[in-house]
DNA sequence: GACCTGCTGCGGAATG
C-alpha cells in the first residue's frame, strides 16, 4: 500500500515530527507514563513514527528500566485494524529506528505471516512488532505466551475508532487484559503503557475508557487532541433541471456529466459509491459514454480479488489513474498523495463517515481536502446542506461500545485453554477490569465455563462441544483436534458464504454470493470487475467463467448492511426542513430545491421542528399513510410495524409497509382509524417491549444474529482453509442449535444475546425508544392529497419494488407522476 | 429503457 518508506524516513529526519502542535503535549504525557488516546486528524497516518524517538527517550533517560541484554525482546506492539497496513508501516518504521540508531528489529505477524516467519518470530521476538487483533488472540494461544509480552512498554492501537462499536474492539479489550498482567510494573514503577490513535468521533472520552479498561486510576489517562486545522471544501453538485431529476432511486447516473467535469478539472478522484453493484455500474458507464479514460480508470470494492486491488492502490499511489470508483474499501489507511478530489455518490449516511472521506483527498499537511456530495435523488440534496452544517458545527457520531458479548468471551476462554489452561477466579477478575464485562456476572460465566467444559446442559451428548478439560482447576485443552480448530476459526468477523469467480484459463477476479450464481443459468451474461462475463460451469464454490462480447448483462449484488442514516445527520435534516418551513433560504440546496418545496407545500406541508408530518392519501392500491419522522432506516422499520401493530389492535387490518430514511408508509384496504389511534397513545413508550415482540417477528430476528453468533463462540466449524462449506449446511447447523437451546435451556447466554443484539442492532431500539418521546412533544400535521407528494414518492418506490410488482407499473406511475408534475408546476 | 440497492474488516492444518 501507499506508505513510501523514504517519504517517511526524510519526514523523520527533518524532525517533520516536532512541528506537530501537539508533539510536545503528547511527549510529556508519554514519557510522564500516562496511557491515553490522541485524537489525530484523519490523514496525520505517521504518527506511528512520533512514539518511536518518545520510547528511545525513554530508554535514555531510565536506562535503570532496561535490563542490560541482547535481546530486549518486545518493547512496541503496535495494533491495526488492518492486516494491509502492516508491512509498509514495518518498513517505514525500521527505517525510523534506524534513523534512531537503536538496535531493534521491526517485525509483522498478520496472517500473510508465512508457518517460517513464524518459527523465527518464537526464536526471536523483535523488539517492535506490528499485529491485528486477531493475531494477538493467536499468540494468545501458543504455549508460553507469557514470555512473549514480559518486556513490553507500549502497545499503540491504530484506528482505534475502527475497532469500538465492533466486537473485533470487544477481542481486543480482551487481549489487552491479559496482556497488561504480563508485563510486570519495572523499577520506576512504570506500568506498562497503552495508547490509542482515533479520529474524531463524538464519544471520545469513553472510547479512551474502553481501550485502557476500567482498573486505569493507578495509570492516569490523558486525552490528547492534536487539533490541526485541515481545511475541508465540501461542495455540492446540483443538477441542472431539478424539475426533470429524479424524486427517487440511489443511482445518481444523471449527473454523471458534472462529476465528470470534476474529474477533468482534477489531478486524481476518488468517487465513493454506497454498494459494489452500485461501483460496477458507475465504472462501466463511466467507460461506455467517456471511453478515453480507458487504462486511467479502476475500481475498488471488497469482492474483487486482492491482486487487482493492490495493483490499483499501487496505480494510485504512483500517480496512473485519473479515477478510480470505490466503496468504503478505500476509507481507511492508505496515503494516496495524488488524490485532490472526492466524490460521494448518494448519502454518505453519517458526518464522520464523510469526512473520513474527504480526507482522503488532499492527504498532505496544509493541502486542502475537496469534497463533492452527489445527491441521488431531488430530496437527497437537501442532506448536502445538513452534511455542511454538521461540520462547521463539529457534530460527529459516537460510536457505542458493544457490552457482554457472550460469544466474543466464550471464544476467548478457548483460546485460553488452548495456550497454557487457565484459571477460572484469576481470569474472571481480570474480565472485571474491562470495559466490556465490567459488569459480568458470576452466573453467566459460570455458564459459559460450563458449557465449554461439558456442553451445558443440552450438548453433553457431544463430543465435539466438549472443548475443555478441567485438571486441579486448570481448564485446559488436551485434545490436538480442538486446538488445530479453535485456531482455525478465530476472530469476530463471520464473512457470507461466497463463490470465487475464476476464468476457465486460471485468472481470479473475486467473489460472488452464493444465491447470486444459483440464480444464474449456464450460459448466462453477467458483469463483474467491469468485464462482460459468460458463466461457464460451476463446481464445488467456484464460479468458472469466461470473457462475452455481450453489452447487457446482470449485475450481481451483494446482500450487504443497511446502514441508516445517523442520529446526528438525521437530525440536522431536520433542522434544515425547519429552515425551509420557515423560509430560510441560505443554502444553495434549499435554494435549488425550491420547486419541489412549493410542490410540497401545494399538495401538503413542510413540517417545522415542532410538527410531525402524516399524509393521506387513495389511489387503486389502497389507503397509503406516510409518516415522516426523519429518523433513519432501522426505526422506521421498527416503528412501521409498531404502528401497524398498534393501529389493528383498534380495529383489524392489514398493512404491507415501505420506508426510508426519512420516513415510511402503511398501506392497507380500508380506510385508517388514524385520529383514534393518535388519541389512544400511538406514540407510547409503555408496553414497547412487548409491543415490538407482538408486531415484529423477533424469533427470526434473533435466530439470524445467532448464526454469527454460534460462529463467534465456536459451536459451528465452517470448514478447512479455501473448503468452505456450503452456506445452506451451516444456516442449518445454527439453526437447529437455536431450536435447541430455545427449546431445553431457555436461559442460555448465547439465546438471550441473538434477542438482545436483534434489538439493539437491528431495531436500534434505543433509538426507536427516544424518537418515540420526541413525537410525543410534536404537534401532528395530517394532510390529505389525491397523488403522492415528493416527500411520498420515494417511499412509494421502495415500497413497489419490495412488492415486486411488475416494472409497467412502476414506469407508468412514474411516467403519471411527472406528467402531474409538469402540471402542477 | 429502467427512479427497482445496500460497506468494511481477519484468520487458518494435516495429509496425500
Amino acid at each position: 500500500m501507499g506508505i513510501g518508506q523514504e517519504i517517511i524516513s526524510d519526514w523523520f529526519k527533518s524532525k517533520k515530527w516536532q512541528q506537530f502542535p501537539f508533539q510536545k503535549e503528547m511527549e510529556a504525557a508519554f514519557l510522564d507514563g500516562y496511557s491515553g488516546l490522541l485524537n489525530a486528524p484523519t490523514g496525520s497516518g505517521k504518527t506511528f513514527a512520533m512514539f518511536l524517538p518518545f520510547i528511545a527517550d525513554y530508554i535514555n533517560k531510565h536506562p535503570e528500566d532496561y535490563q542490560t541484554r541482547k535481546n530486549n525482546g518486545l518493547q512496541l506492539l503496535w495494533i491495526t485494524p488492518l492486516r494491509a497496513l502492516t508491512n509498509d508501516i514495518r518498513k517505514a518504521m525500521q527505517t525510523v529506528v534506524d534513523d534512531l540508531g537503536l538496535p531493534w528489529k521491526v517485525g509483522t505477524r498478520t496472517g500473510d505471516t508465512s508457518a517460517k516467519e513464524k518459527q523465527e518470530l518464537k526464536k526471536r521476538q523483535p523488539e517492535v512488532l506490528l499485529t491485528t487483533p486477531e493475531s494477538l488472540h493467536l499468540m494468545l494461544a501458543l504455549k508460553d505466551y507469557p514470555k512473549i509480552f514480559e518486556n513490553l512498554q507500549a502497545i499503540v492501537i491504530d484506528e482505534w475508532h475502527e475497532l469500538l462499536g465492533t466486537k473485533r474492539g470487544v477481542q481486543l479489550e480482551l487481549g489487552l487484559s491479559r496482556v497488561k498482567n504480563l508485563a510486570p510494573a519495572t523499577s520506576q514503577a512504570k506500568q506498562l503503557q497503552i495508547w490509542g490513535i482515533s479520529a474524531t468521533i463524538g464519544n471520545l472520552d469513553q472510547a479512551a475508557e474502553v481501550l485502557l479498561g476500567v482498573d486505569t486510576k493507578k495509570v492516569g489517562i490523558k486525552l490528547i487532541r492534536a487539533k490541526l486545522n485541515k481545511k475541508i471544501l465540501i461542495e455540492s453538485v446540483i443538477p441542472e433541471n431539478i424539475e426533470k431529476f429524479s424524486w427517487a432511486g440511489h443511482l445518481g447516473i444523471k449527473l454523471l456529466p458534472q462529476v465528470m467535469e470534476i474529474v477533468a478539472n482534477s489531478k486524481t478522484t476518488l468517487i465513493f459509491t454506497n454498494t459494489r453493484s452500485q461501483t460496477e455500474i458507475w465504472y462501466m458507464t463511466i467507460l461506455e459514454k467517456y471511453p478515453e479514460y480507458a487504462g486511467i480508470i479502476a475500481m475498488h470494492h471488497g469482492s474483487l480479488d486482492n491482486e487487482l486491488r493492490n495493483w490499483v492502490e499501487n496505480a494510485l499511489h504512483n500517480e496512473l489513474l485519473k479515477v478510480v470508483v470505490c466503496t468504503s474499501s478505500l476509507d481507511l489507511g492508505v496515503d494516496f498523495r495524488p488524490v485532490d478530489s472526492v466524490v460521494q455518490i448518494g448519502s454518505p449516511k453519517g458526518v464522520a463517515r464523510f469526512m473520513q472521506r474527504a480526507g482522503r483527498s488532499g492527504h498532505h499537511p496544509g493541502a486542502t481536502s475537496k469534497a463533492w456530495f452527489v445527491p441521488t435523488h431531488s430530496l437527497e440534496l437537501l442532506e448536502g446542506a445538513a452534511l455542511k452544517q454538521a461540520i462547521i458545527e463539529e457534530v460527529f457520531e459516537s460510536r457505542d461500545p458493544i457490552l457482554l458479548a457472550m460469544d466474543v468471551l466464550m471464544q476467548y476462554l478457548v483460546t485460553l485453554a488452548v495456550s497454557d489452561g487457565f484459571l477460572p477466579e484469576p481470569i474472571f477478575r481480570e474480565l472485571k477490569t474491562t470495559y466490556a464485562y465490567a459488569d459480568l456476572e458470576q452466573k453467566d460465566f459460570n455458564q459459559i465455563l460450563d458449557f465449554i467444559t461439558k456442553g451445558g446442559k443440552t450438548l453433553s451428548q457431544y463430543d465435539e462441544f466438549l472443548k475443555v478439560e478441567i485438571e486441579n482447576g486448570l481448564y485446559k485443552v488436551n485434545s490436538r483436534k480442538v486446538a488445530m480448530r479453535h485456531r482455525l476459526s478465530m476472530g469476530t468477523i463471520v464473512g457470507d458464504v461466497s463463490m470465487r469467480v475464476k476464468f476457465l484459463t486460471g485468472g481470479y477476479l473475486g467473489s460472488i454470493e452464493e444465491g447470486f450464481i444459483s440464480k444464474l443459468k449456464i450460459g448466462d451474461n453477467f458483469h463483474f470487475a467491469g468485464r462482460s462475463l459468460e458463466l461457464v460451469k460451476v463446481k464445488e464454490m467456484t464460479a468458472f467463467v469466461r470473457k462475452s462480447t455481450k453489452k447487457k448483462g446482470i449485475i450481481p449484488s451483494w446482500m450487504g448492511g443497511r446502514m441508516p442514516l445517523s442520529s446526528q445527520l438525521s437530525a440536522m435534516l431536520r433542522e434544515k426542513l425547519d429552515e425551509v418551513a420557515r423560509g430560510v433560504e441560505k443554502d444553495i440546496e434549499v435554494q435549488a430545491l425550491q420547486p419541489l418545496f412549493q410542490l410540497q407545500t401545494k399538495l401538503s406541508h413542510i413540517p417545522r421542528n415542532t410538527e410531525f408530518l402524516i399524509e393521506k392519501f387513495t389511489s387503486r392500491d389502497g389507503h397509503h399513510l406516510f409518516f415522516y419522522p426523519f429518523e433513519g432506516r432501522l426505526v422506521h422499520e421498527g416503528m412501521a410495524s409498531l404502528f401497524a401493530y398498534r393501529i389493528s389492535k383498534i380495529k383489524k387490518a392489514n398493512f404491507s409497509l415501505a420506508m426510508n430514511d426519512y420516513g415510511f408508509e402503511l398501506l392497507t384496504d380500508d380506510e385508517v382509524v388514524l385520529q383514534q389511534a393518535l388519541d389512544s397513545d400511538l406514540f407510547s413508550i409503555d408496553n414497547l417491549l412487548d409491543d415490538i415482540q407482538q408486531s415484529l417477528n423477533a424469533t427470526e430476528m434473533a435466530r439470524r444474529r445467532f448464526r454469527d453468533i454460534a460462529h463467534i463462540a465456536g459451536l459451528v466449524f465452517t470448514g478447512f482453509p479455501g473448503k468452505a462449506m456450503k452456506s445452506r449446511h451451516l444456516q442449518a447447523s445454527t439453526s437447529l442449535l437455536f431450536e435447541v437451546f430455545s427449546e431445553y435451556e431457555s436461559d442460555n447466554v448465547l439465546v438471550r444475546q441473538a434477542y438482545h443484539e436483534a434489538l439493539q442492532f437491528q431495531l436500534e431500539e434505543y433509538r426507536l425508544r427516544a424518537a418515540l418521546q420526541r413525537l410525543q412533544t410534536l404537534k401532528v400535521v395530517i394532510t390529505e392529497s389525491e397523488q403522492p407528494t415528493p416527500f411520498a414518492f420515494p417511499i412509494l418506490v421502495d415500497g413497489l419494488s419490495r412488492e415486486k410488482l411488475i416494472t409497467e407499473t412502476m414506469e407508468e406511475r412514474v411516467a403519471k407522476m411527472s406528467m402531474r408534475y409538469e402540471k402542477l408546476s
